[in-house]
DNA sequence: TTGAAAGCGCTACCAT
DNA sequence: ATGGTAGCGCTTTCAA
């Protein structure tokens, strides 16, 4: 196991120069037959395999296509012990996989797959330097809004984009009218139906949300809920900077603005004996906490009070109850930011393109009005 | 958007020579900070984006670990169409994902994570030359076991294996004491498990294998079965070289041999008026789809014939009933390929090792056993 | 059809 | 602390 055998090695056992192992590779019928068989012979025998780098480098891009992924396991906090750190192999969980993230990440790849790119995948970067370095062995890169905007990493990404295509799967916070694709599910039309839902039809006057606003999908569904009960005449939910539980009616809890406690916190803190009409959740994984803590404090969903979720991903289709939420269409963002990447990648544009895909209220047990059966047959 | 910025563009730019800036990059401390600052400026201003080419190239060793999964739909024959083709969008469906390829990809994937390794997922090989290519391009890779072993592919990866590290999940028909390390689950005690309980708590005497008998794993596991029925002095299951359904008492239907049909086929093919005590089947996707089957023409599970899995899914604990099966520790076992290969990166040791992660039985309502309460709190 | 040789962009060693 | 420079392994003209 000396040294990785190179074309040389291979050019040498088989008597030929480097051009032809290179040809008899990427051209085979345009070397003589018995030349090429020489070669294969020649790369069999030493366990040749082609240098990716060299390759690269010689052409110019790769035929990959990157997804910088942020940690899974962020919200796990929000999870009972058992499920939230899945070292051990425990049996499936829904609540941890699959969740938003790797459903589109799923897309993506299935995309690829179709296209023949292979993908990258790459962590949730720390510093602007796992930007540039994951960037730089892609021809195109999709990434997810890292959830705190850590030092530098935003600011690297304005700066890679000249040179490396790159969709984003939320707003983040950067100008429309930049170099960044973007692929976005339509938050601000989800949140608008769940709310028309709970008022127009279940009579909700009391709405609380429940969402990490620093987060720009979070957000924008939180402003949309805000208008939405404004145009009906409601007090609109106070807004808290990072982490907040906001009520409609009562918004004087200053400590949500002031110290940001995450999601769990603030779910251990609710006052069962005060309950809002519905909770407004900004996701379904929080929807899905939330509902697990009342029914253990003995409050019964959708009873005693409604709670709806937000993204669709599996859980909320197979624990119960099941949830009232809007469903993105997250396969299809996948594939989508896979598709405009491998097109930029074929020949870049200057402008960066936005695509809104719709998405869909599905009426689940968390309401009332929904069943769960998932039954075979 | 001409070239992509090179170190030399950043170099003159910075006024500094280029090894100046590849120092100000990995090795920021031993660069006097103003130089730095400059490099970074100019970096920053071209968009320059290091080529991970290049620098693999330079440095040898990606630090990227690979992945080869197989089509995920490879047997999505076995589900009713709307699920078939995920193309556009549908509600997330357990029998479609998560399934069992996936979940151990989330354990190699949280593993690199862990280990600040990326990954690299590539398709399916179609030929050779895929094999090498992604193989190319990773300082180490793992392998799902083709379920066709197509042309060469499993001959070059033999020839690859010298060069890179691989790991196998499955035996895959090569001999134990080569370069190849192999991750699988203790197959042959899970299924000796299945017919323990089946037989000597159910009493079941009449059982039918599903399964394709081309897949290293469906084999293990048929031919532990059918040493464990030999054991209780029961018929044993006789054996199809491809797909086949095997009744112990009734093993005369030549054509499963013949033709090896596939498992939908077989499963059309079942007479609902001379069912076995139990079908056995190879995985939790074949058994799924063997209920969903059975259901639609009339016949109750467990009531009127009982049917097991092989994998332990997501899908086998969400849908109804649930399934009696076997579980893998899947994600484990992903995680255990990427360690191994990891660590292979670093230093290779000269031959493989294998890894047997233990299985557990798991009983479902598809047995009368278990139950399968997914109700929150 | 095949060979020679010039890069591709970066790293790291050797000087300075 | 910084610069010069020789590769890393492959592809790809251009010649032969």
């Amino acid at each position: 196991m000396a040294r990785r055998p190179t074309v040389y090695d291979v050019a040498k056992l088989a008597g030929v120069s480097t051009a032809t192992v290179s040809f008899a590779f990427r051209r085979p019928d345009e070397v003589r037959d018995s030349t090429r068989e020489a070669v294969l012979q020649a790369a069999r025998e030493l366990g040749y395999v082609p240098s990716g780098a060299a390759r690269g480098l010689a052409r110019g891009g790769t035929g990959v296509l990157g997804l910088q992924s942020f940690d899974l396991l962020t919200e796990s906090d929000l999870l009972s012990p058992p499920a939230a750190i899945p070292v051990d192999d425990g049996p499936p969980d829904p609540r941890v996989f699959p969740l938003y993230v790797d459903e589109v990440q799923r897309g993506f790849e299935l995309e690829c797959r179709q296209r023949g790119r292979s993908v990258h995948i790459s962590n949730d970067p720390r510093t602007p330097q796992d930007v540039t370095d994951h960037a730089g062995r892609v021809d195109g890169l999709a990434v997810f809004p890292s959830r705190a905007g850590l030092s530098g990493v935003a600011d690297v990404l304005e700066s890679v984009v000249r040179t490396v295509p790159i969709v984003l799967f939320s707003m983040g916070g950067v100008s429309a009218d930049d170099a960044f694709h973007r692929v976005q599910a339509d938050n601000d039309g989800g949140a608008r139906a769940v709310i028309a839902h709970l008022v127009d039809h279940h009579r909700a006057r009391r709405l609380t949300f429940l969402g990490d606003l620093a987060a720009p999908d979070y957000q924008e569904r939180f402003i949309a809920i805000t208008d939405e009960l404004a145009t009906r005449g409601l007090a609109p939910l106070a807004a808290a900077s990072t982490a907040a539980v906001n009520d409609a009616t009562a918004a004087d809890d200053a400590t949500a603005t002031q110290h940001a406690p995450d999601i769990a916190a603030i779910i251990a803190d609710i006052s069962v004996t005060n309950l809002p009409d519905a909770f407004v959740c900004a996701s379904d994984q929080i929807a899905i906490a939330l509902i697990e803590q009342l029914t253990r404090r003995g409050v019964s969903v959708p009873a005693d009070v409604i709670v709806t979720g937000f993204d669709g991903i599996l859980a909320s289709r197979v624990l119960r109850p099941t949830l009232t939420t809007v469903r993105q269409p997250m396969a299809d963002m996948g594939r989508t930011a896979a598709r405009i990447l491998a097109e930029e990648a074929e020949n870049r544009s200057e402008t960066g393109r936005t695509v809104i895909l719709p998405t869909t209220l599905v009426l689940g047990e968390s309401c009332g009005c929904g069943s769960g059966s998932t039954e075979l047959g």
